[in-house]
DNA sequence: TTTTTACTTTAGAATAATTATAAACTAGGA
DNA sequence: TCCTAGTTTATAATTATTCTAAAGTAAAAA
């Protein structure tokens, strides 16, 4: 992904492109496979592979911009963490409680034949199929 | 529901039947139709249909009992909040983030037709399906 | 290019949800 | 009934997240 890009992603982000959060898209969207993570992860993994300085309200506050963008998807796993996806295609995930880990499911791997209305007035925004794993 | 049944949910759960725990035990399954809350709203509940007091840290320690034990079931939705329902057959939901409502959808009202298989080693322990509403 | 202004970053405080703690209390077996 | 292990409670602690106010920076204006 080229420089180029990563300014586009923040500044349809609404964000001005500034060195924390330039690092930041990089870091998340200089990739080829898809990366799943929490603000926690993150920030450790920021601490590694970069010399700035990140506070953790600029790494929520940019996570944030860029999930109200649609550059991040939201994954909600068993209550506490929030993990983030950079796969923002229509998909699903396996969840592995054992080790807490997130793997992609695309689109095309789950059909579904039959699915109930809406109710009343409102209308499907999306469906989420969530595979929980054991051992 | 007969107060024996409620004795064996609680001590199924390894809950000694105490007064808090039969109160919040009875509130919550001599009911027809399924139940979603969170422990906010339980506790706010309680605090109106009893006279008994009840520390939160109780009301938390009983619902995850009854969790463990499976008789209750729960729902995650964006991030915050984590919800219980007292329907524990396998089942799925609606989610309405205008209001913060879930809905049960009977697990015969969604047919899924093909799933991936399990990575690696593991199996599959559920499948949730969730869909989220607007308006 | 310099100045100005609005937006940013940061550290730390504030909040919210949840869990842990320790002392006072209670169920149920001896 | 008495004793012991399990409970409740208020409060403290923890964790994730958001807010705040001061110091810093990008980009529009001059």
């Amino acid at each position: 992904m080229k420089k180029i890009d990563i300014f586009k992603k923040l500044r349809s982000s609404g964000l001005r492109p500034t060195k924390q959060r330039v690092e930041i898209a990089k870091f998340l969207f200089e990739r080829d496979k898809t990366f799943h993570f929490t603000v926690e992860s993150l920030d450790k993994l920021l601490a590694k592979k970069t010399t700035s300085r990140f506070a953790l309200a600029t790494i929520y506050n940019t996570v944030h911009a860029f999930k109200n963008a649609g550059h991040l998807y939201e994954v909600d796993v068993g209550g506490k963490k929030t993990y983030f996806d950079t796969n923002v295609s229509n998909h699903h995930h396996f969840y592995d409680s054992e080790t807490s880990e997130l793997i992609d499911i695309n689109a095309n791997e789950i059909v579904i034949q039959k699915i109930p209305k809406a109710p009343n007035g409102k209308k499907i925004k999306n469906v989420e199929v969530f595979i929980n794993l054991k051992n």
